[in-house]
DNA sequence: CAGAAAACGTA
DNA sequence: CGTACGTTTTCTGT
């Protein structure tokens, strides 16, 4: 049986069987370790002491200073990659106790003995100046104690706290740049030695020193005094290196029996030796750490604690720290779940061979069976090649390419029956076992589609993060998903893997269950999701046909306008310049040519499209047109060799549809992404020629939606005005703007015409006066003004509005027309931008969400009408309005007549719901 | 080498 | 200082 393990156990943060993420990766094998905020949960304490002073040296030329300084000229270089490396330390090594040591300016016993120690060493960069200081009160707001002792160096604090926390039966990690620190090694000490700059640090034990010192760690001080040191201005022996300084400790044991001995060594080195004994000794007695001073600070007290968060949130101000405030406090902020989940039994499975075994495992109890598909990439698709099915006690596994055609027959029976299932990523498994010639029916969740449901503004529906957020279990078979990853896994893993998802995608069905109930989510899922996955797996296997020779005609029309428009951008400022590089045309335009400056953005001043446009009109400068020409060029020359490297072995393209994504409920579109081909301009449309109709096929057929947003809008508000619009079937913008600026419609100009289709839309989307008097270039005034007379005359737009946020800050959420939810806890943010970004999106979701499901209900209607009249035409594409289906001949006034029939009745709405239908060869000429 | 930022395509 | 996405390139920080 497999144990999953609950999160609070060490599970959550070390999975323990992946080299990569264990604590100590090589050589040495770690402990079992405490998480990184908390006390050991009852493993080995774990500390980690720090050599403050060689680390801070090393990030400080690791890193270029002049990238690194405050607004008020501190370099900050070593601060930056000290916590850096620190924070990276603390995660990988997962310590339970921290210390950093520093060495004082004052004398220590060793210079007061030997005035060149450490002599001729540069003097310390200006920029360093205050850094040590820094990293001193960085260390203080993370709680993380520093120790330094008058007289003696950090080397010999390290070599105390090493040796106390041996004694207590500690594991010690001493990160140091000085090769002294080898010395403490032992089977519980390993020291991180950087090699070059501050991120590569392989951990040091006994082995890896004597393999490259060719001595044990505690002669490794004897080999140095021999050697000797010159980062410490120690002189060894002349002629004498570590290779014969190992061959003599091994001879003679050690230092004080080569000493003894110094007369029976012969030869030159031998000569060399007994000239400089006493400088040997008094290497020897220089480079001997001192392993028990008195320490200020206890070993206790180093426990890694929480860090003080304000005074970290002053300091990283001051210090401009943003991406490691970020780290660090992801790295302690993640709160221990109060309650672990059950540790739960996985089912171990069977291996089926004969179809009399599944018939058995089939009846042998009620409820429903999750079932978990292998898959194997084979040409364009996955291809299922085992299916693993699991319940709470017992679980199967049917290989395809060694089942026989009984067991094979059988399992394709009960998937294609309404046996009820659950499945995680539903789509996935249905191609994958389409491509193979099976069928799957009675699928009654799909995890990543209820997850999704309950809370759709996740990154992530993966079954592993599902597990950890909702039942706090973690598991290790989540990784390869459908185990399409599985190119190195043995067969038998890959099994016990499939069964591992299929039991926890259970556990979580089972706990979702009530959630969905709650949440008035069911009926989404199983009238609206999961019947869409089906139509969507179908539409993603079809695929659209391209042409391949007007891909490479406007590939190459593309590229030569790109490049001819470089060629006149680069004659116009007399060099190159790569036109691609923001900063670098930042410099072009606006110290080159010295240019008005334009809006600020993080790296300087913005060089988008709205403001070389309007840097065009203030100064015509041909520059920024021929820019402006290869901007446009190499984008759609781009997005024509993507879609051209997309192009499948069947000549078609198959993009991938995610159906929990967008936290609206909309689709999106990837791999191509199908939902961003170009329309607006000239050049741009030309790219929607290359999809075009497939042999045999009569015609593409584009159907959208007129103004959808626009009248989900009227039906939510109840305005009187919109709906009568509407109804009438009137121009709706229009219409408005007749009222607006309180003319006769015919009268609307088309200037006012747009001002009014601007703000429409703005008002979905939680439009402020400020952004509408930038959109339409006029003054805030002017922009509060038309606000103010379009709310005058559709009050009801303005009441819904005002109503949607105060209701979604009373219940958390939004709601669609079907249901659909949107948890908005930012409503409450104290956070002003938080807050009013919320607002806004409490302002769109029920629009765009109902749009969302609207299509998604119209796309079910023109699928089972297609398939109860029995026709072959095929719906290909979904663009959020639009639908693009493929007509078979003969077909075209039937489906023409069912798409504009079905879409129009997807939702019953105050206001009628507008159809629009083109048909052409391609893409392009369907639409209109 | 991974991730962020900037830019830009769609609804 | 309008929403929802995906993809590409460049640059930055490891």
């Amino acid at each position: 049986m497999t144990r999953l393990a609950p999160v609070s156990d060490s599970a959550k943060t070390a999975p323990q069987s992946t080299v990569a993420t264990s604590p100590v990766s090589a050589p040495a094998t770690a402990p079992a370790t405490a998480p990184a905020t908390g006390l050991p949960s009852g493993g080995t304490p774990r500390l980690l002491v720090v050599d403050g002073h060689s680390m801070a040296f090393r990030a400080f030329y690791a890193l270029p200073p002049e990238n690194f300084a405050t607004d008020t000229g501190q370099h900050t270089n070593a601060v930056h990659g000290f916590t850096s490396m620190l924070l990276t330390m603390i995660r990988q090594q997962k310590p339970t106790h921290v210390v950093v040591a520093f060495d004082l300016d004052t004398p220590t016993f060793r210079s007061l003995e030997y005035t060149e120690y450490k002599g001729g060493r540069n003097k310390t960069p200006e920029e360093f100046y205050g850094q040590i200081d820094l990293i001193i009160k960085v260390m203080a707001a993370m709680k993380i104690p520093t120790i330094s002792v008058d007289g003696f160096e950090a080397d010999d604090i390290i070599a105390t706290l090493s040796t106390q926390g041996e004694a207590a039966g500690w594991d010690v990690l001493v990160v140091s740049g000085d090769r002294d620190a080898f010395q403490l090694i032992t089977e519980k000490v390993l020291v991180l030695y950087p090699k070059k700059g501050i991120s590569d640090i392989p951990p040091m034990d006994a082995a890896a020193v004597e393999e490259k010192y060719l001595v044990p760690p505690n002669r490794y001080s004897d080999l140095a005094a021999l050697v000797g040191e010159s980062a410490d201005n120690l002189p060894g022996v002349p002629g004498v290196g570590p290779k014969t300084a190992a061959k003599w400790l091994k001879l003679y044991g050690d230092l004080d029996g080569i000493l003894e001995n110094v007369d029976s060594i012969g030869g030159k080195v031998g000569e060399s030796l007994r000239a400089h004994v006493e400088d040997v000794k008094r290497n020897r007695h220089l480079n001997h750490l001192l392993r028990d001073m008195d320490l200020p600070v206890a070993l206790e007290q180093t426990l890694l604690q929480s860090p003080d968060r304000e005074a970290v949130e002053e300091l990283f101000d001051a210090l401009q720290f943003n991406t490691l405030r970020k780290r660090l406090f992801d790295l302690f902020g993640e709160e221990e779940p109060e309650d672990a989940g059950e540790a739960h039994e996985v089912p171990e499975h069977q291996l089926l061979t004969e179809a009399g075994q599944l018939t058995t495992w089939l009846k042998a109890a009620p409820g429903p069976v999750a079932v978990d598909v292998l898959s194997e990439k084979a040409g364009l698709a996955h291809e299922a090649v085992a299916v693993a099915l699991v319940r709470a006690d017992s679980a199967v596994v049917v290989e395809l390419s060694t089942a026989d055609e009984a067991l094979e027959n059988t399992l394709a029976t009960w998937l294609a029956a309404d046996a009820p299932k659950v499945v995680h990523e539903y789509k996935e498994a249905l191609k994958a076992l389409s491509v193979r010639g099976l069928a799957l029916a009675g699928v009654i969740d799909d995890t990543s589609l209820s997850g999704y449901l309950i809370q759709p503004d996740r990154r992530s529906y993966e079954l592993a993060e599902l597990s950890q957020v909702h039942l706090k279990v973690s598991f290790e078979a989540a990784k390869e998903e459908s185990g399409q990853l599985d190119l190195g896994l043995e067969g038998e893993k890959k099994f016990t893997d499939a069964v591992q998802r299929g039991y926890v995608a259970l556990l979580l069905s089972e706990h979702f269950a009530p959630m969905l109930v709650e949440r008035g989510a069911e009926g989404l899922l199983r009238e609206l999701e999961l019947p869409l996955a089906a139509i969507l797996a179908e539409m993603e296997l079809t695929g659209i046909d391209v042409s391949q020779e007007r891909l490479a005609t406007l590939l190459a029309d593309f590229t030569a306008a790109m490049n001819a428009a470089q060629e006149a951008a680069f004659a116009a400022i007399g060099h190159e310049v790569n036109l691609g590089s923001p900063k670098q045309l930042q410099e072009v335009l606006f110290e080159e040519l010295g240019l008005p400056k334009t809006k600020k953005i993080k790296t300087g001043y913005t060089t988008d499209a709205a403001s070389l446009k309007m840097l065009l009109e203030k100064t015509g400068h041909e520059f920024l047109a021929q820019l402006m020409a290869h901007r446009e060029a190499s984008k759609l020359k781009q997005m024509v060799e993507t879609l051209k490297k997309s192009v499948g072995q069947d000549g078609r393209i198959h993009t991938t549809y995610a159906q929990n994504v967008a936290a609206t409920g909309r689709l999106s579109s990837n791999n191509p992404n199908l939902q961003n081909i170009p329309i607006r301009t000239e050049e741009g449309r030309r790219v929607r020629d290359i999809f075009v109709v497939s042999e045999g096929y009569e015609c593409l057929l584009a159907a959208d939606y007129s103004q959808i947003e626009m009248r989900i809008m009227a039906h939510l508000s109840g305005d009187a005005g919109l709906i009568e619009a509407y109804a009438q079937g009137e121009d709706l913008h229009r219409y408005v703007g007749s009222h607006v600026f309180g003319v006769a419609p015919e009268e609307v100009t088309s200037a006012m015409r747009s001002k009014v289709k601007a703000m429409s839309y703005g008002l979905a989307y939680g439009l402020t006066s400020f952004g509408l008097s930038k959109q339409l270039e006029i003054s805030v005034d002017e922009a509060r003004t038309l606000v103010k007379d379009y709310f005058d005359r559709f009050g009801g737009v303005r009441d819904y509005l005002r109503g949607v946020v105060e209701q979604a800050r009373i219940d958390g959420y939004t709601s669609t027309i079907e249901g659909r939810r949107r948890y908005l806890p930012d409503l409450a943010s104290t956070d002003r931008q938080l807050r009013e970004l919320a607002e806004r999106v409490a302002l769109n979701s029920p629009i765009q969400g109902s749009a969302a499901d609207i299509i998604k209900e119209a796309m079910l209607g023109v699928d089972k009408a297609l398939t109860e009249q029995g026709l072959k035409s095929r719906m290909l594409l979904q663009v959020h309005d639009e639908l693009i289906l493929e007509i078979w001949p003969g077909e075209l006034d039937t489906v023409k007549a069912l798409v504009t029939e079905q879409m129009g009745a997807a939702a019953q709405l105050q206001v009628p719901l507008e159809v629009q239908v083109g048909i052409g060869a391609s893409w392009n000429d369907a639409g209109h």
